[in-house]
DNA sequence: GGAACGATTGTGACCGGTCACATGACGCCC
DNA sequence: GGGCGTCATGTGACCGGTCACAATCGTTCC
């Protein structure tokens, strides 16, 4: 079953003849490089005659303005890299969706720079600043919190955050979810469907060092505590994923006194979900299981997840317009459009 | 419940002092730019007194090499820019993370472009071209797939596509896999269970014009032929969501006669096995439902869907190989490492 | 008729690197 | 001790654009 294939270049020997630059195009239209320059810079100040001189130039030329030398010589990048642990998990990939979507309608390219424990921070930060433009770092977790961290202060950027920062340095611009509160929302709206107590399996955290818990955690355990009830020992934190969320969950479904979830994300809620059903335990008839982020596939589980929705792609636009502030002196950020965070109840709760 | 905020960059009035240059650093360690330019690129011929001096004023001016000037004179961009028109689907999200992975481990920088309807096409090839650099395609769809064909001849690219390349002109470079095999698997290993028809609903496609078929239909229609029995209607077509399988899904629930379901993405499934549910039909009881592509929550459903895996990265990846290859005239393109498709049976069929 | 002005165009420096080549110092050999 | 090769370093052009400024021309105005 693998006839897959590829096809490679077709070489037809001809050299890859040098693309054609401003001073060939004023050459041919019999003009000096400037102006053609003006000419594609659309300045006002050239005769229509010789316009059309210089444009049928670049059409025959198959002129294309150089974006490096462009770059160079007017010191205006209009790029901006993404620094993320994450690309797929839905939350990273909604974020960068945003912050592409606000990127491409400002006229800005976007790169992309993934980042892993293995590789040198600080090597990779630089790099990142000598491709000229602005930084965004996604900081959900540990090591895109750290990058930000170690941006050098005269880099413009800004991020995507899980907390928002505090501490002596001057903070880094930031936009975040209120994702505490969020949760206490929906650790106390289990509670008030009379649940004893509502357990808790998290994902992993940007903050702090060592055991210590992230914003959704926090909100959980407040909630508990305003309600006068002890928070069990929270699950999980080493992974986003559904088999992570089936191992905790199994755990979980076997004590008879669970009978409430609150996930940290969608994928560790359809683990659990799934380890509750080996189980034998229904759903919500036995357990009442909230996820967190609303990711496409959570209405269409079986039964239907009821969790958190988060905007991350208002959050990646609020993000970059910071980000564009920095950039451009005259630039006005507009009013933030994120959209807050919401209940939404389906069938698991 | 809308805490949430944002920081604004802490604006303590010192200019953005300009990075310090070649020359600066020249100047500062008492040598010539071009001293400085050997010191940087480890030229062996300089003394080591004098590279240590050179280094010091490096480290104290805090100079770091501008990426676009070296681009502009050196010619060389390690720069590649990918064309998609979706970042968050499972199959073009993990080819774009195959993708990433190659270029950040060949020391390229990664561009992301995403495609819309609504833009001309050309003005984005030629700004995507303008960075410098190469291009690939993600060819999933119509959009990819047309991005691909504008493409000037003499700009370095290559594809990820849904069928291999034929026609006229001198294809592309492409990777692909073999989607029409592996749903031929698929539906013939239905019909070996014992079902009489087995019915299939599609994801949109980027082959042909107007209501031409996708590959994994092809698959799906000739392994029916081959068994002697007249394919049904393919449904779906023009959706890749969870949402668009919901309500094929409900359609085919409604007839007795449907006892299994091949969907063109795991999504569609998704929504399939929800209104199967819905209609009070059990899977797989009833109705035997096989996916595509295996995407990470497929496993985790209930029932666990069934599904053909598909090696999205090594896809990726292989086409990064092929896209090097032109920009670097020395490179020898290593053998390619897509991993084939599998027909993963789980509790759906 | 000439000064003043705006429109049109050209000239050369510059952005921050690299590249090709020149120069001077030194060691080695015959 | 002169010729030669190698090392260490400097000089100036160049990549492909932009920018500041100068030059030329035709109008208009007094």
């Amino acid at each position: 079953m693998d006839v897959t294939g590829h096809t490679r270049p077709a070489d037809h020997g001809q050299e890859p003849r040098k693309a054609a630059s401003i001073r060939d195009v004023a050459r041919a239209a019999g003009v000096s490089h400037q102006t053609v320059s003006r000419v594609i810079n659309a300045h006002p100040n050239v005769r229509d005659e010789t316009r059309t001189r210089v444009e049928a130039a670049i059409e025959t030329l198959g002129f294309r303005r150089n974006a490096t030398a462009f770059a160079l010589a007017s010191g205006v990048t209009r790029s901006v890299t993404v620094l993320t642990a994450n690309t797929t998990l839905y939350g990273y990939a909604a974020t960068l969706q945003g912050l592409e979507e606000a990127a491409r309608a400002a006229g800005y390219s976007l790169g992309v720079r993934v980042l892993t424990p293995e590789d040198d921070l600080d090597r990779t930060i630089s790099s990142a600043v000598a491709g000229g433009g602005g930084l965004m770092v996604i900081g959900f977790d540990r090591l895109g919190a750290s990058a930000l961290r170690r941006i050098p202060a005269d880099v413009p950027c800004a991020a995507v955050v899980e907390a928002p920062p505090h501490g002596r340095r001057p903070p880094r611009p930031a936009v975040w979810a209120d994702d505490r509160e969020a949760a206490r929302a929906a650790t106390a709206h289990l509670l008030r469907l009379g649940h004893r107590t509502v357990h808790y399996v998290a994902i992993p955290t940007s903050v702090g060092t060592g055991r210590s818990e992230g914003l959704r955690a926090q909100g959980w355990r407040a909630a508990l505590e305003e309600a006068g009830v002890t928070p069990p020992e929270p699950r999980g934190g080493n992974g986003w994923d559904a088999q992570t969320g089936y191992d905790e969950g199994e755990r979980l479904a076997g004590d008879p006194e669970v009978t409430a979830i609150l996930c940290g994300n969608d994928d560790l809620a359809l683990g659990v979900l799934r380890a509750l059903h080996h189980a034998g335990r229904s759903v919500p008839g036995d357990v009442a299981v909230i996820g967190f982020d609303d990711a496409p596939h959570a209405g269409f589980l079986t039964p239907a997840l009821s969790t958190v929705r988060m905007d991350f792609q208002g959050l990646g636009r609020d993000a970059f317009a910071l980000l564009r502030g920095q950039l451009e002196s005259d630039y006005e950020a507009p009013a933030p459009t994120f959209a807050g965070t919401e209940l939404v109840l389906r069938e698991s709760s």
